[in-house]
RNA sequence: GGGCGGUUAGCUCAGUUGGUUAGAGCGCCUGCCUUACAAGCAGGAUGUCGGGGGUUCGAGUCCCUCACUGCCCA
């Protein structure tokens, strides 16, 4: 059965179709290796789990082209390739989503329903629709392992978590602490700092009398956040401010704080050197509960620390005329009565920088609250080495510590995790050295709930596997669970070892012994601190229990999560900008593979995809993507048809798939395909060297280049001087058969077998890269030629072409390259010429022996290339307009029309220029005594050889200007 | 304020440890509907490599400095 192939390329025909069969297929379902094969010839990559709520965006759909590839790549390679796929259940968006669609739907709330209810009605959501994203997956063709998709609120991930903070909270790194925690008052619970966005504001510095309660002066602050006045409990100077030397240790009465008849509440004057003279006053208010750096003074001092805020940000002060007001109202509210009653000294504009919640855009209040926390600079419990802390005063077996000495860098050589780019590994070493204590609790429902129970009697902390019966303290039965949550990227940072059944336990699963740690890691910058330094920090920290595959205890190198992270550039718009909702220029990359197709969109994303610089995700290029499978596309067309004739022929065409053919090619190949398979020998090393290296755009590029370049434009184009078929020849003859010499037949024959096996591999080559093209033509191919079945399922199952496969040929490949620049140059003057496209036109040679003889017997291709009519060698150099000379030969069109005399000479002059400038620069370095002595010889060498070619080039140029025309 | 990048053709970007006359795609100009492909073919134009200084026989590449620009952290 053959396949016919449309006439134009339609992505939308074939890529559903192959998308649906490689996962029906389970093609890329890895059984865990045992055994020998367990022996570490595996590649596994974890998918950095998209949130459920997620829709996929170019971000993703790069990430996945780049694993995506990858995985392909090794696979084809014939390593066990694993890519394990799964989605994040994203506590706050999750959430939020839910609480909305409450909202919109019956108009509840999230109380009114009950925590049990609302959980039960988030599962459900995600049945319902958690699978949108890992559809967009499955539509882009990423080759993931679907069998072990994961989901991290999957039950044996719960049993993991609670494992692991069991774990860190008897090795006492996990604690319960007042600390001033981000506190988002619109979705009501603590975030970390690394959820929380700066942004700058324009707005207001207040600045404030208080007075000394006894009466003898006052001191002026300033403040951006008046409101917050009602939880002062000091005001701090500058030990060093002159200015207020006298009044420390003196006592202020609070503005607006005697109400109903009560007197006003005093705070005392401080020296702290937190207090900047330069800004606002010098002077500054203290509201430990509200402030971070307050907190840090209230810390110092002793100060009490007064909340004066509810969980939404609302006053809460019962006896205060501002009670229940919203803190933003309460700042007019009371900068007004201020005002009134005397104490705003004068209201400055000022530029603040907010913090703002990164999930829902509120404005942060700093809050004090009690929360969990994962202390990482600290020594754990029954850590086996002596503390000898750092100067940072890290342990040395912290979590932080061990992460640190997981990453190399230029000062950590020994690292066991490399990043790529190497630069990233600075970021991360900076950040780790300024990190601090990780807030691991969340005032949310949906997540993973914290492990503890607190007592009601005497309040100790249960922390437990099960709901203990009885406080372990006091022995009292009444014990509440605690409320909060996990923070969601504690579950993600357990992930490359739940994926492989880690549970806590320290039992060497049969996958852990197989893909732990896994291969590489590719993602985005912006979860650089989120996920990939907590993977790091939970995996080098919990992965030490579990043994190797041969017993032995793992070294640092062997607990990391991965062994490589690839940090992939930011997609922007096609104007380098940042893509965002808020600006309305988000590209949907699934409207964008509907109209180029998937192929072409990842074919640009890869061939964009420089490490180090932002994607400016560009229309037009995917556009020409699009062209290119097009091309190939046609290409395939023409195969067809030529296996076609060759069939009516009476010819076998035989499909010799990376066998000896290419690399032992009989003695009458012609020198075109000699040529093509050294290229693509050539090539293939090339992509090999750059997908090594991460350099997709590298490997695209030679790919495209090699492909159209020299594939199509070059090699189809001379394959039909060879495709001679018995009835091509003379349709009507009755002896055409006899007509044609046995030789010939041979080659038309040979080179009908090497266009199939060049173009098999060509396919193979570009298949990670455009895997729905290519898997479609591929089985086009196969049904085309002589019936057997393909070899495989799919052509991702099939070896991926390597230099060792092809014959390399230099001779031919340099034979070739000196054709191709004098058909090149025919072209040229013949246009130059005006020679009519059609019209055949001899032409005269004047080259060294051997480049003579080449033309001569490739006579036929060059009437094929460059409609030459005959080739005429002759000793002397060809000179005036219609000759060019190149450093091989030189070439003279007969043609008598006359050329555009004034174009010639500014040609001609341009050139002349052109050398002249090439050779000044040559002679004067040639000239140089030191140049001589300190140069390599082969630089100096290839500069003589250079200057004397140009110098010739020189003088035919001169010869042909002073042979023109006077103008 | 601290840190890390970037600045190369009209646009988007490559350019390995310094080495011969700096490349690609898109766009642009000219000519072709050549039976695989007009989503194509052939030919062509376009750069004081951000400015200045330095090291070197030799600098787009290394160093200093300035300018502009982006990101991260305060």
């Amino acid at each position: 059965m053959t396949t016919e192939l449309p006439k134009a390329y339609d992505p939308a025909l074939i890529e559903e179709k192959w998308a649906r069969y490689w996962v029906e297929q389970r093609l890329f379902d890895v059984a865990t290796p045992t055994g020998e094969a367990a022996a570490r010839n595996t590649f596994t990559q974890l998918l950095p789990p998209p949130n459920v709520t997620g829709r996929l965006h170019m971000g993703h759909m790069l990430n996945q082209t780049e694993m995506d590839i990858l995985t392909r790549w090794h696979r084809m390679m014939g390593e066990t390739s694993l890519w394990v796929p799964g989605t994040d259940h994203a506590g706050i968006a999750t959430q939020m989503m839910v609480e909305r669609l409450l909202a919109a739907e019956g108009k509840t709330t999230r109380r009114e329903l009950g925590r049990e209810a609302f959980i039960t009605r988030v599962k459900q959501w995600k049945e319902e629709y958690g699978g949108a994203i890992t559809e967009q997956m499955r539509r882009l063709g990423a080759s993931v392992d679907w069998s072990r998709e994961y989901y991290t609120m999957d039950e044996n991930l719960n049993v993991a978590v609670r494992e692991a903070f069991i774990r860190l909270y008897e090795q006492g790194l996990i604690y319960r602490g007042a600390y001033i925690v981000n506190w988002d008052p619109q979705i009501q619970t603590a975030v970390s700092d690394l959820e929380v966005e700066s942004e700058e504001r324009a707005g207001h510095l207040f600045h404030v009398r208080y007075d000394l309660a006894d009466g003898t002066g006052s001191i002026t602050i300033a403040t951006t956040r008046p409101e917050t006045m009602l939880g002062d409990t000091a005001v701090a100077v500058n030990p060093t401010d002159e200015r207020y030397t006298a009044f420390v240790g003196k006592s202020l009465t609070l503005p607006l704080s005697a109400t109903g008849g009560k007197p006003g509440r005093e705070i005392p004057v401080l020296a702290d050197d937190w207090a900047n003279p330069e800004f606002g006053t010098g002077a500054v208010k203290v509201t430990p509960a509200h402030d971070p750096n307050d907190f840090a003074i209230g810390k110092r001092h002793g100060l009490p620390a007064p909340l004066i805020m509810d969980a939404e940000a609302r006053i809460d002060l019962p006896d205060s005329p501002y009670h229940g007001l919203d803190r933003f109202e309460a700042r007019q509210r009371i900068v007004a009565d201020l005002d009134a009653a005397g104490y705003l000294v004068k209201v400055e504009d000022h530029t603040l920088t907010l913090p703002i919640s990164q999930r829902t855009g509120a404005v942060i209040e700093p809050r004090l609250s009690l929360q969990w926390f994962l202390a990482v600079n600290k020594e754990p419990a029954g850590a086996t080495t002596t503390p000898a802390a750092d100067s940072s005063g890290r342990g040395p077996n912290s979590v932080a510590a061990r992460a640190v000495a997981a990453v190399r860098s230029p000062t950590n050589p020994d690292g066991p995790i490399k990043f790529t780019p190497e630069m990233y590994s600075k970021t991360f070493h900076l950040w780790m050295d300024n990190i601090y204590d990780w807030c691991i609790s969340r005032q949310l429902w949906w997540g993973h709930r914290i492990p503890a129970w607190h007592c009601g009697a005497c309040a100790h902390i249960n922390v437990a596997r099960e709901a203990p019966p009885a406080c372990t303290a006091c022995g009292s039965t009444t014990l509440e669970q605690e409320t909060d949550v996990l923070d969601t990227w504690f579950s993600s940072a357990l992930l490359p070892f739940t994926a492989f059944g880690w549970d806590g336990s320290g039992t060497l699963t049969a996958d852990l012994a197989a893909f732990y740690p896994t291969e590489l890691l590719v993602t985005g910058f912006d979860i650089l601190f989120f996920w990939v330094a907590r993977m790091i920090m939970l995996g080098t920290h919990l992965m030490t229990d579990v043994p190797l595959p041969n017993g032995s205890r793992r070294t640092l190198a062997d607990t990391v999560p991965f062994r490589n992270v690839y940090i992939h550039a930011l997609v922007r718009d096609a104007n380098r900008e940042k893509m965002s909702k808020t600006k309305g220029n988000v590209i949907d990359p699934i409207g964008i593979v509907e109209k180029y197709g998937t192929d072409a969109v990842r074919f640009t994303l890869a061939s964009q995809a420089s490490p180090g610089t932002d994607i400016a995700f560009s229309e037009a290029r995917t556009e020409g993507n699009r062209a290119f499978a097009n091309k190939i596309w046609n290409a395939a067309r023409f195969l067809h048809m030529q296996i076609e004739r060759g069939r009516e022929a009476g010819y076998t065409v035989t499909l010799r798939l990376h066998d000896s053919f290419a690399l032992e090619l009989p003695e009458h190949t012609p020198l075109e395909t000699r040529w093509i398979f050294a290229r693509l020998g050539a090539v293939s090393a090339e992509v090999a060297r750059a997908l090594e290296a991460y350099r997709f755009d590298e490997a695209a590029s030679a790919i495209y280049q090699f492909f159209w370049g020299e594939f199509c434009d070059w090699y189809l184009e001379l394959v039909k001087l060879r495709l001679v078929f018995p009835a091509a020849v003379e349709p009507d003859a009755a002896d055409a058969v006899t007509a044609i010499p046995a030789e010939l037949n041979d080659v038309t024959e040979l080179t009908l077998g090497a266009l199939v096996t060049v173009f098999e591999a060509a396919l193979r080559l570009l298949s990670p890269f455009m895997p729905f093209l290519t898997e479609e033509l591929w089985h086009a191919l196969y049904s085309q030629v002589d019936a057997a079945e393909p070899p495989a399922k799919s052509i991702a199952l099939t070896r991926y072409p390597q230099a060792a496969d092809f014959a390399g040929d230099a001779a031919s490949a340099a034979a070739m390259t000196t054709l191709q620049e004098l058909i090149v140059t025919v072209r040229a003057l013949r246009k130059d010429l005006a020679v009519p496209e059609k019209e055949p036109a001899p032409i005269q040679i004047a080259a060294v022996p051997a480049i003579a003889a080449l033309a001569l017997a490739n006579a036929d291709m060059l009437a094929r290339m460059a409609r030459v009519a005959s080739v005429e060698v002759v000793p002397q150099t060809p000179t005036g307009a219609n000759a060019r000379a190149t450093g091989s030969f030189d070439v003279a069109v007969v043609y008598e029309r006359q050329i555009d005399v004034a174009a010639e000479r500014e040609r001609l002059e341009k050139d002349i220029a052109k050398f002249t400038k090439g050779l000044l620069a040559a002679e004067k370095q040639l000239g140089s005594e030191s140049f001589l002595a300190k140069a390599p010889a082969h630089i100096v060498d290839g500069l003589k050889k250079q200057s004397e070619e140009t110098r010739s080039l020189r003088e035919k140029a001169e010869a042909a200007l002073a042979s023109l025309p006077v103008a």
